[in-house]
This record gives structure tokens, C-alpha cells and sequence, in this order.
DNA sequence: TTCTAATCGAGACGGTACGTCGTGTCTTCTT
DNA sequence: AAGAAGACACGACGTACCGTCTCGATTAGAA
């Protein structure tokens, strides 16, 4: 989550402990509170209580930032599901009630919205988001990496969507995607 | 498509003709070249020979421009099909269709993004662009309106955030979506 | 006060009477209450019951208009001296009352300003304010116009400056003035 | 002239140089040319090769800035008379002659209309134009503080005026004033 | 009575400046 | 090195005001 210094060298003053986390806990709740768009950087590091050097001396950029926030945030999918289906009835689940979280909700949205101009922030999500759900569908129970890449599009993209046009989403709506992946990918 | 004048009566100096289609022009061409956060008015006014403040009379905000250009430059969705589930087909070709086209695309992923900033905004996208579709299905067919709302997200979320993502959507995901999409809502 | 139609001529609708008066009336007291420069046209026509057209088919621009609203504030200057030294006493009198009026203080003010920028205003103001009572002084007391023009410039301009940088102007100050404008044009 | 930094300790990155002196030849340049309400500081910044954001840094508004480049333009008045009397004539005639600085000029009287209207700059130009005559006055030679500010602003007001109405002052003008404000204060 | 011309209300329009905000970089001193 | 503090460049934002314009609707005297 803390990213590594730039140079691995333990040279020189380390990195003072626990301002990564201020940081990132900073950052979500003033997403959470005012948006994506409408949290800047000045502000992040105030509440966090650390210069705004800092912040840039460990993230890039402000999409960098929040998509680790927004991986911290969001936690790991689970794991240990007896079948294909199984996994992703797990899986959706955990993503529909993650996505209800107004943290994750906010930030997510930003941060695709972000992605469509800031092509380092759509790498990032993607090899920080779809891939590892994706890569365990794949590796561990065989099915098609076409399939399942779409199947977690469908999920995140309506799931996101709903949300950006409707503000809500009920535990129905993830209920019925979840038939449609399974249904789409188990065959 | 172009905004109405603030009164309904014909008092005061007419609005000049053309100016509001000149506008939405000169977005969605600038917005398909710089992209959506790219795309400043004072560039938008100029391009379109017109005055900011002009632009600032006929819509409130940026948002509320981009949803009009958008809505214009997406035109009608198709009609005729012979049944529900050729409605259905017909219209996610059209949108996957239409969403591969650079300016489509741009602004569509933009106006998401601010739709998860911007109140007004949201609600705009979705009378323009769900509402339109999900009540032709719904009034013609009887399908349940439920349903036909997750369908159209489903499609134009899923599509959104390959879009996202990838930065590309090709022919056959475009395919997949329209199977899955008929076999959801038609029984 | 109220300027005459372009054309003298008499066909056409007549000019609605009072609507002048309105105009000069409103004006002056926005300017007395937010100063010369925070005084907008739209606010004066709106404040008179007017349309803007009206205004500015009446007066040639803001300028033109606080000119003439100064003339009729600030009234004549008094008549009928005994000789050319009690002309100059009643004249530096009346202008230092009339200065300490509130209105009349903040037009003048902002008018003097304005004439360093815009050369018809300053004409006017010149037309208007300095020459009626210099003319007088010359034709009937046969004084120097040189001098005359001076001691006009100096009445009004110690007295507007003071007011400029002090915000105030006491009893006190308008008689040493008087003192050094008699001793000055009347040998 | 050049305003301190916001904390008197040297914490952060220090100021660059040269910056407000060229912030404050360019403002003085452009004034010159285009007359203070013809200069906006969108130029001035350009001019001076700094962003407008540093301006704002460093001054609160147009009015501020421009009263610290007079004070600059317009430089210290002389010293060393050898009593009251050779003092005042000096200092009316190098106002007279600074005055006919185009620069001084300008700047002036755009000031003092400014002065009109905000009071942040009606205080800050009596502190730094009228004060430090006046004080020299009263300290060395014992005159009458009352007397002595009348007889400063007689001068300036005097020749500022009859700049504004007549957009010219000749030396014939100068020689009179100090004549009229020397008796005066000489007793 | 009809024609003609000026006036009024309402508001759109072009142009220009304003002052503010946010990102990411840079510079200095301190730890 | 890392951190705190804050200056800086750049670029966009939305607002305000001036003076012009274009309408339809009046309102008179002239034909």
C-alpha cells in the first residue's frame, strides 16, 4: 500500500512511519465527502497533517494516490470458493457490498472517470482491479481469460454505472448480475 | 436539443439561429480531439465564433453543453423491430455501434465521470440517454421497466468501461453483450 | 438636464416625460450608496423603471449620464456678489457645502477619475462645471481668465483631493481656501 | 516598496528576486501607455515574465500594487532647505515636476479615483504620498500639522486637478502654486 | 384612416477584465 | 535522504460590466 521509496537505498532520514496511511485515510474521506473532482491535494495533505511534498515525494500524481487508496479501501476479494460458480458468486457479492460503501463508491467512480484522460491511471486500475480477480478465475479453474475479462467489465461497469445514473443500487440488482456472470462464464 | 430562452414569450431580441448548433459542434469536435477534461469553453466559444457569455446564457455549465452536444451527436436510437427481443439487438448494435465513434466515446465517458460530481448532470444523462430507450421497450413490448433499466445499463456500463479500461471495444465484445443482454430481458 | 432628441424633429412617438428625471435621480443615489465604479447601467435602468435602451439612446454612455446628473445635483452657483472678492467668497462657499454633500461628493469624484481616462468626459466636465463660474468672474468683474481658470482649479481641486484622502471635509478647511482664492484673483 | 512575505521567518521557499521590481516597471510602463484603467494585469503579469498568480501573491488587488509603484516612480522629495520657506519651494517644484511625468501622471490620477472607491488604497496613498512631506514639514521646521496638510493637498490636488480638466500643467502653473502655498505657510 | 417615424421594454450579444482555484514543480531551511 | 513550508508557472473557471443590436409593441403627427 505504502509505496517504496524510489531508490531502494536505506541511505538518508526513512521514511516517517504511519504518513502513507494519514494520507490515503485523508484522501478517502474527503473523497467521500466532496467527490473526486472536488478534493485537491492542499487539502489531503493538511488533514493528513504532512506537506504536500511529501504526498508527491511518494505518489506521481493525484489518480495515482487515490487508486491506491482505492485498493486499500476496497481490501482483497475472497478466496476458497468449491467451484468456478461458486468463486463468482463470492466475488460478485463482495464487489456489489464493497461498491454500496460511499468510500469506495466515490472513489471508483473518479477514478474511471479518470482513467478515460489519464492513461497511467486506467494501467493502474486495471492491474490493480480487474487483474487479480481475473488472473484467479483463470489460473485456478481454467476458464477463458476473453470471458472472464468481460464478465468482470459487465460486473464493475453496470454495477458503476447504475450507480452514476441512479446514485443507489439494491442488493436486487447485484443479486441479478450475479445470475447473469454466473450463467455468462460457468457454461 | 438547443436550450429554450428563459420565457416563453417572444419579448426581447430573439436568440440568433444557428448559434447553439455551431456550439455543440465545436465541443464535440474539440472534445473528440483534447478530450473531455481537455476541452476548455474560451477554446469552445472561439471555435464556434460566439462569445462565452453567450454560451454561459444558453447552459449553465459545461455539463449541461457536453449532455446536449452528446445527445445530438448520439441521435435516436433505431425503430422497427418485429419483436421485443429484435428491438433489443437492434439497439445495443446501435449503441456499441455508436459508441465506437471517437466522439460518442469521449464524451460519453466524460459526462459519466461527471455525473458522479454533478447532480444536474446525472439526472440529464439519465432522461436523455436511459429514458428514451428503456421507455420505447417498456411501452411496446410490456417488458418490466426493472428489468429493461438494468439492461441498458448493463449494456452501456459494460461497454463505458471496457471502454475505460481498455480504450478499445471490438466487434465481438459488442456481440456478446447483445446475447447476453436479449437473453436477460426476453424470458 | 433632460439632452433633446437627436433629431429635433417632431414626428414619431414623443419622448416619455419624467423618464430622464427617473434615470438621473436613480443614478445619483446608487452612486451615492456603492460609489462611481460600483455603479452599474443595468442597475440604473432597472432602479428607474427603464429599459437600457432608453438610457443609452437619452445619453451617450455612463459618463455623459453622471455628468449630467452632477449639473442638476449640484444646482447653480449663487449670483449677485457686491463686488468680485464677495463673488469669490459666495462661490468657494456654496461649492464647499455642496461638496459635503454625500451624492454630490461621489459623483464628482468618480466624474474627475473618469476624465483622466475619457476625454469626453472631461471636456463635459470642464463645459459644465468650471467654465460657468469662470466666465462669470471674467465678464463681470473684468478679472484675469489665467488667473481665474487657477483659482477655480485650485477651489475645487484641494477640495475634491482632501475629500479623496481624508474621506471628510470640515468648516475650517473650505474658509482657509476661500482666504487664499480671494487674496489670490483679487490683488 | 516590495511587500514582505506573509511570516517574517525564512520558512519555505524564499521569494525570487527581482520579481516585484519587474512586476512594478511594467505595471509603471503599461500605465503610461494605456492609462491605468487601460491596463489589466493579465499584461502586467506577462510583461513582467511571471505567472498572475504570483501577482495576486504579493499584492491584494490592481489598486494596491499600483499605489507601491508610485511611490516607487514618484522617489523620495528632496531635503535640505535652508529654512521653511526654501523647503516648501522645493518640494512643490519637484512635485510640479514629477507630476509632469508622464509615468506620475498617470498613475496619479488613476489612484486617486481609485482612492474613491476603495479604501485600502485611499489609506495606503495618503501614507505614502502625503505623510512623508508633511511630517518632514512639521518635525524640522515646527510648522502647523493642519496648516501643513491643507497646503499639501492645495498643491497636489491643485495640479492633479487641472490635470484631469486640462490634461496639461505648465511651469508658469508650478511657479504660482508655490508661490500661493509658501505665503501660506510661511506665515 | 392609413402611413411613417421615433420611442419603449426586453433581452441577446461581443468583448474584455476580473479574481480564484487546482495541479504539479521547485527552492530553501531543518531534521 | 526526508520533511515542512511555501513560492511559482500554467491554465481554466464562472462572473461582471459596457455598449450595441434586434425584436415586437406603442404612440404620435403627416399624408
Amino acid at each position: 500500500m505504502c509505496p517504496p521509496s524510489s531508490t531502494g537505498a536505506v541511505r538518508g532520514r526513512p521514511r516517517r512511519e504511519g504518513v502513507s496511511d494519514a494520507v490515503v485515510t485523508a484522501l478517502v474521506r474527503l473523497v467521500a465527502t466532496h467527490g473526486y473532482a472536488g478534493t485537491n491535494l492542499d487539502a489531503v495533505a493538511r488533514t493528513a497533517g504532512v506537506a504536500k511534498t511529501t504526498l508527491y515525494r511518494r505518489w506521481p500524481s493525484k489518480g495515482a494516490l487515490a487508486v491506491d487508496a482505492l485498493a486499500t479501501t476496497l481490501g482483497a476479494p475472497p478466496v476458497g470458493g468449491v467451484d468456478a460458480a461458486d468463486d463468482i458468486h463470492r466475488a460478485v457479492d463482495w464487489l456489489a457490498q464493497r461498491v454500496r460503501d460511499l468510500e469506495v463508491r466515490r472513489l471508483l467512480v473518479g477514478l474511471v472517470a479518470e482513467a478515460g484522460v489519464d492513461d497511467d491511471v486506467r494501467r493502474a486500475l486495471r492491474r490493480r482491479l480487474r487483474d487479480p480477480v481475473a488472473e484467479r478465475l483463470v489460473d485456478r479453474w481454467g476458464l477463458e481469460p476473453g470471458e472472464v475479462d468481460l464478465a468482470v467489465d459487465l460486473v464493475v461497469g453496470t454495477l458503476l454505472h447504475r450507480l452514476a445514473l441512479n446514485g443507489e443500487i439494491t442488493a436486487e440488482d447485484a443479486e441479478r448480475v450475479t445470475r447473469i456472470v454466473t450463467g455468462l462464464v460457468d457454461r
